[in-house]
DNA sequence: GACGGATAGATCGCTTATCGATATAGTCGG
DNA sequence: CCGACTATATCGATAAGCGATCTATCCGTC
C-alpha cells in the first residue's frame, strides 16, 4: 500500500469514467481536481489497457490525438461494489478513531 | 491496483490497531470479521515493519508467543487523514455512478 | 498420551502495481 | 520561432501483495 503512494490507480480512473467519456489526458487533470492526486503517466496508460482487458472500460473510436474511454455497465458495477466495501472498511476504522483517539 | 485484489493492507491494520492493541494472529482474525479481508501472512508480516519503521506502530513488550502491536499517535493522525481523502474519492465515484447508472 | 485443529509467527520467490524519467509530436499564443 | 500546454506512449526500477511452506505451541478429546 501506501498512505501516502497512490494506492488505487484503477478506482480513481473508474470514479472519472463515471462521470462521462474521457481521453488519458483529460482524466489526469480531472482525477488531480476531484481527488488531489496527480496519476503520472506511466501507471495511466498501464492501467487504462489492463481495465479494458478486463471489460470495465472500452475504448472509443479515436478523434485523432485523443483517444476516449468509456465505462462499461460491469464497470459500474463493479466500482459500485468496490465502494460499498471501501466504505464500509474506513467507517470501522473512523469509529474506532474516535472512540479512543477523539478523532473526527 | 486491484480491485478485487487488497488494495490497502496498512489501512487494514492501522484501522485494527486503533480499536486496541493486537498481535499479528489477532490482528488477522479482526480484519476478517470487520472487512471480510483475509490478509495473507505474507502480506502482514511485511507490512508490520514497514509500518513500524515509519513510526505508525510500534511493537510492544512480547508475551511469549505473541507479539503485539500499538498505533502510536501518528499513526492516528496518517490513518485519519488517509481516511478523509479516500471518503472524499469514493463519494465522487458514488455520486457519479448514481447519475450515470442510477446506482446506489 | 496420541492426534488433529487452532493459535502464532516467519520467510521465500513470484507476480502485479506504481512511479519517475524520458520520448514524441501536435497546437496555440506571443 | 519558441515555450507552454495538450496528448499519448514506453522503459526500468522499486514497492506491494500473494500463496506456499515452515516451525512450533497449545488444547481438547478419544
Amino acid at each position: 500500500m501506501g498512505l501516502g503512494r497512490n494506492a488505487g490507480a484503477a478506482v480513481l480512473i473508474l470514479s472519472s469514467l463515471a462521470g462521462g467519456d474521457k481521453h488519458g489526458y483529460a482524466l489526469v487533470k480531472d482525477v488531480e481536481e476531484f481527488a488531489g492526486v496527480h496519476l503520472p503517466p506511466g501507471t495511466l496508460y498501464q492501467v487504462l489497457p489492463r481495465l479494458e482487458s478486463r471489460g470495465l472500460i472500452v475504448a472509443l473510436e479515436a478523434d485523432e490525438r485523443r483517444r476516449p474511454y468509456r465505462l462499461t455497465a460491469q464497470g459500474a458495477t463493479v466500482l459500485a461494489e468496490y465502494i460499498t466495501a471501501q466504505q464500509r472498511i474506513l467507517k470501522t476504522g473512523q469509529a474506532r478513531l474516535k472512540r479512543s483517539w477523539s478523532f473526527a
